[in-house]
DNA sequence: AAGAAAACAGATAGACTTGTCTATATATTT
DNA sequence: AAATATATAGACAAGTCTATCTGTTTTCTT
């Protein structure tokens, strides 16, 4: 049974508009008009913006990481791997135009009793940081300023601080000096 | 001339509001009705909602750095002082419940295109990064990992990445972690 | 080709939004 | 005490929002 084109048109069109305007300055109406579809279908597939929104999260969640680990498969290295990370970053922020992190973005949105929206945002970040730490765990344990423990908390939030200094200030710098940091601690 | 009550308790209401539900989710009713002052008072001393959520953001900057000088004040050797940093954000942290920087709560809020609010932000961000860096200067450039420079955007970054964590996962673990972090490489 | 499923258009409810306006009352200043 | 400035209440415009509902048409499956 194939996947319904309305429905997918919708969470493409949702997907965009969350992102580029923010959730709560998204309206249904313009959703349903610029994804050509009835308003009657939107509520067929979804049973409330609220829950839309919660789809848009674990989909976007499987996006960023099949897009993150194809962009990092070719590296061999788990140095060159984890540095990888910052360019996989740094190629999303100018392709989507410094918009910044779209986890954290509705993160910011939303009520902060909204369990269900916290709890999508953390689970894609404790995917990140497991990522993270098992890259690590193929690494030397040498003479390194930090314990590896801390490198794969210190790469995360460097990760995070640039990603959000990204897009406050528009530009790719702030992720560029967390690469150059990076180098320097792995 | 004495600074009208009126304006002030406006001010007091939709800072909390703004902070507690978001800018976009606080209505201008809920602003009159919980500072207990008429409609048109609050059009006579801020000309829109987008006038007064500038106004916020640029009191809101005041309030944060004296807070921040106040409390980072007594240390006098420079390391103790950047780590007063990280504890003085993990003290905001609980106080405000875990809701995150308030400046970047903003700026995920508002249209990517709406330039004053960046501009505010920035503004704010800015200033953290030079009362850094001033710090640093004290240091000894001594066989540290980073240099000067380097550590500046290090330790801001993490504090950064630390302040939205916090906000994610609801607890001081990120600030914590990142003040170790910092520990080792001041 | 017949029946079921999914899409459509569009009216409607009911509550909310920002901002303007009128008219009245209370402070403050000269 | 008179004049000015600031506050009040509350109606109103013109629009937005999410969600439900009816009834019709298209598409898919058998």
């Amino acid at each position: 049974m194939k996947k319904s084109a309305v429905r997918e048109r919708i969470l493409e069109v949702a997907s965009r508009l969350f992102y580029e305007q923010g959730y709560n300055l998204t309206g249904i109406n313009q959703i349903i008009e610029e994804a050509d579809i009835a308003r009657a279908s939107l509520y067929n597939h979804f049973e409330s913006k609220t829950h839309l929104l919660l789809v848009y999260l674990k989909e976007a969640e499987d996006i960023w990481f099949t897009e993150m680990e194809n962009f990092t498969a070719s590296f061999t290295d788990p140095k060159q791997k984890l540095l990888a990370l910052f360019d996989f970053r740094m190629e999303r922020q100018s392709k989507r135009s410094f918009g910044g992190c779209q986890f954290i973005k509705i993160s910011a949105e939303v009520s902060r009793q909204d369990s269900q929206v916290f709890d999508a945002v953390s689970h894609q970040k404790n995917r990140l940081k497991v990522f993270i730490v098992n890259i690590i765990k193929d690494l030397p344990e040498n003479n390194q300023t930090l314990t590896h423990n801390l490198l794969g908390d210190a790469l995360f939030l460097l990760l995070e601080g640039a990603a959000v200094s990204g897009s406050i200030y528009k530009n790719q710098e702030s992720m560029k000096t967390a690469k150059e940091i990076a180098d320097k601690l792995i």
